[in-house]
DNA sequence: CACCACCCCTGGACGC
DNA sequence: TGCGTCCAGGGGTGGT
């Protein structure tokens, strides 16, 4: 379940691809995939589209999406989903093409031999190839709010203004807020003490400064510690996060509330698990 | 327009 | 051991 950090794990994991060459692009399963025109119109994904005969300039990151550029200035958008993965396989081990794990839909091969695997068994993840990163912005990451590892009050206050939805359902919300995920949504809101179901506009200008830090605080301890790995995520070198090891309310429901000691809650919101204090998480504000 | 339910998918946990 | 059932949830879509 890559969120903000595990996605900037990813990123810090890839960068030593920069200069590399792609000489072949291979597209396993076709459906996980799509590309786009200059002027955002969907067509037909080809080997070019997915960056072969590239080489890599930059890596982006923007709420959960990676996108890696080239020198020619193509694009390649990489969403993860709930169980994608990017895989690096070093030159020094010989990876006959046979030896490829289960669920890799994408391959790619680079000049020095290493190679570079899109895995994604539930495939809720794809690939968005753009002809140009001006066009990635334009057409994908125009959708996107800001990116939630820099959010400050000013522009949370900003989405929150007129919404009347429950402030959880507006953090997962990526057009809201860029790379907050069902984690460390009930972790930020713990932390700042504002209860999930709380309408978003109810906010007091207290409680927003004190969400907009939390939320900064929460995901830059996370990708500090490498990311959370719950069930599978790991970097693309392999690497598990340790975060999970900092999660207060995440996963710990009816356990004690580490402020409280009173047993943390959960119910549904939004169509997904939500874990909380009752007393820590006032449904009013103080 | 704002918001929400539903759906896509597979691996793993759990009960019998 | 094996099988059935349920749950995890990001994001697109269609409905209210």
């Amino acid at each position: 379940m890559p969120e903000l950090p595990e996605v900037e794990r990813v990123r810090l994991s890839l960068k030593s691809i920069r200069r590399r060459t792609i000489v072949r692009a291979k597209l396993l399963r076709a459906d996980i995939a799509a590309s786009f025109s200059e002027s955002g119109r969907a067509r037909s994904t080809t080997p070019s589209h997915l960056l072969q005969g590239a080489t890599i300039s930059t890596l982006l990151r923007r709420g959960k999406q990676l996108a890696i550029t080239t020198t020619d200035n193509r694009a390649l958008c990489i969403q993860f989903g709930m169980s994608g993965r990017m895989l690096l396989q070093t030159s020094d081990i010989p990876h006959p093409t046979s030896d490829i794990p289960k669920h890799t839909h994408a391959l790619w091969t680079f000049d020095d031999n290493s190679r570079l695997l899109f895995i994604d068994p539930r495939r809720f993840g794809g690939l968005a190839a753009y002809p140009s990163s001006d066009a990635l912005l334009t057409h994908r990451w125009s959708t996107l709010g800001p990116d939630a590892l820099a959010i400050t009050a000013h522009d949370l206050a900003a989405a929150c203004k007129d919404a009347h939805r429950p402030i959880k359902s507006l953090l997962l919300d990526q057009s809201a807020l860029a790379g907050v995920g069902n984690i460390y949504a009930d972790e930020s809101l713990f932390l700042a003490r504002v209860h999930p179901a709380r309408s978003a506009h109810s906010l007091a200008p207290k409680e927003l400064t004190a969400l907009a830090s939390a939320i900064r605080f929460i995901l830059q301890q996370a990708v500090r510690a490498g990311g959370s790995t719950i069930r599978s995520y790991l970097d693309a070198t392999g690497s598990t996060g340790s975060a999970q090891n900092d999660h207060k309310v995440y996963g710990r429901a009816n356990e004690p509330c580490t402020i409280c000691r009173r047993p943390l809650s959960s119910s549904r919101l939004v169509q997904r698990a939500t874990v909380f204090c009752v007393t820590c998480q006032p449904r009013r504000p103080a």
